[in-house]
DNA sequence: ACAGTATTGACCAGTCTGGTCAATTTGGTT
DNA sequence: AACCAAATTGACCAGACTGGTCAATACTGT
């Protein structure tokens, strides 16, 4: 998966990803332009077309490339043994943190690759993406099941509500956090990672016994 | 205001409304396609350039008709004596709920415009809104602390931290409902409040005193 | 000096852009 | 029916942008 840039200089391929994931993240398949694309990573159309047969060809590596990543990260780096749910989910949220240092928009990326249906000549996506070995929907549940205890909750009868309160407010959190970025484009991760902890705390303290 | 579409029929206006506001919801001042809008409301292109002499204007008017439907609904349709947070909290959320069965992207139509800078020729967007006497801020402000009674609050050090919680949640459910709408385009909106309702006492059990 | 690869950017045909306008349809008034 | 003004159409335009090509050049190690 990695090999599809071998030889590349670093600096100039992770331009190249990141400017084509932008831009895919940013638009649909079809309104997503080659031209963006190169003038952002500032190389020329032919390298792009020299190491890409063609824009389709591009999407689906790119694809394969984020699979490889978020294999990576959230599959292997995560600490299964850990039975805190709210732990987890502080793991979880402190790799993407990381990953988006290196690729700041692989995330909005694959999320907006399962969103739009029939993204160029790929009917559905979430079959290529189980094409290349990944199943959102049992990552997805083993992220909120394998090995969690969940009688550390408060009140058994909510316990599903109150999981899903803690999980928007993580998310909202890391949305406002990308937020305030905009401009400088640049984020404190420490800073962040602080405000993080301090609403993991209450909401410790708010729901559990 | 409303004037800009005197005469027309009330069902094409909507088309023309709805398929413009859609248009520039999902893409950006520069990539929104006039032709799409045409043919999404059923009408033909010499029509829209009838009513609206170009596209800078309809994408300006089209603001102007928001802040009214904004400023009618929000401003107008609270109950201000209201004192309970998660009370007013819900009334919004309805609020939304309404407006969204004639005017489905309006909101995110809305939020795009302040995102995106240099809309067009408009350099500052908020400047704009200001220009028609909205002011986010200030309603912002307002909608969080008119006559709102935070004693009812269990814990008073960490009030900054539940509100968000309690916001956070209750707008992440209604991004969940909305997606859980896309295949058949009708949300049930009966159920979509009885859902709202039932996350509303679990948050008010569990922050309030 | 040579070979081979990396890289460039002018160039292409085709599509889509915002916008125009003469022609047609529509609805109301006499 | 006859007329008019307003509503509505869609073929048409020049220009911008599309994905993609390719001969020419720069760069690399030998």
């Amino acid at each position: 998966m990695d090999d599809i840039f071998t030889g590349m200089d670093p600096d100039k391929r992770d331009r190249i990803i990141n400017a084509a994931i932008e831009e895919f993240a940013a638009y649909p398949y079809d309104k997503a332009s080659t031209n963006s694309i190169v003038k952002n990573a500032g190389v020329s159309k032919g390298l792009l077309f020299h190491y890409f047969e063609n824009k389709q060809v591009l999407y689906e590596k790119l694809i394969g490339f984020v699979i490889q990543k978020l294999f990576d990260a959230i599959v292997n780096r995560i600490d299964w043994r850990e039975s805190d749910l709210i732990e987890r989910i502080r793991q979880i949220a402190l790799i993407k943190m990381e990953v988006s240092k290196t690729y700041p928009h692989m995330f909005d990326f694959m999320m907006k690759t399962l969103t739009y249906k029939r993204a160029g000549n790929i009917d559905d996506i979430v079959e290529l993406y189980k094409g290349y070995g990944f199943d959102f929907q049992k990552v997805n549940e083993d992220v909120f099941s394998r090995n969690i205890d969940y009688s550390k909750f408060r009140d058994p009868e909510t316990i599903r509500e109150s999981v899903n309160i803690v999980r928007w407010s993580l998310e909202k959190f890391g949305e406002e956090q990308l937020l305030l970025l905009g401009n400088d484009g640049k984020l404190d991760f420490a800073q962040a990672v602080a405000g993080l902890d301090h609403y993991m705390d209450i909401l410790k303290k708010t729901f559990y016994a």
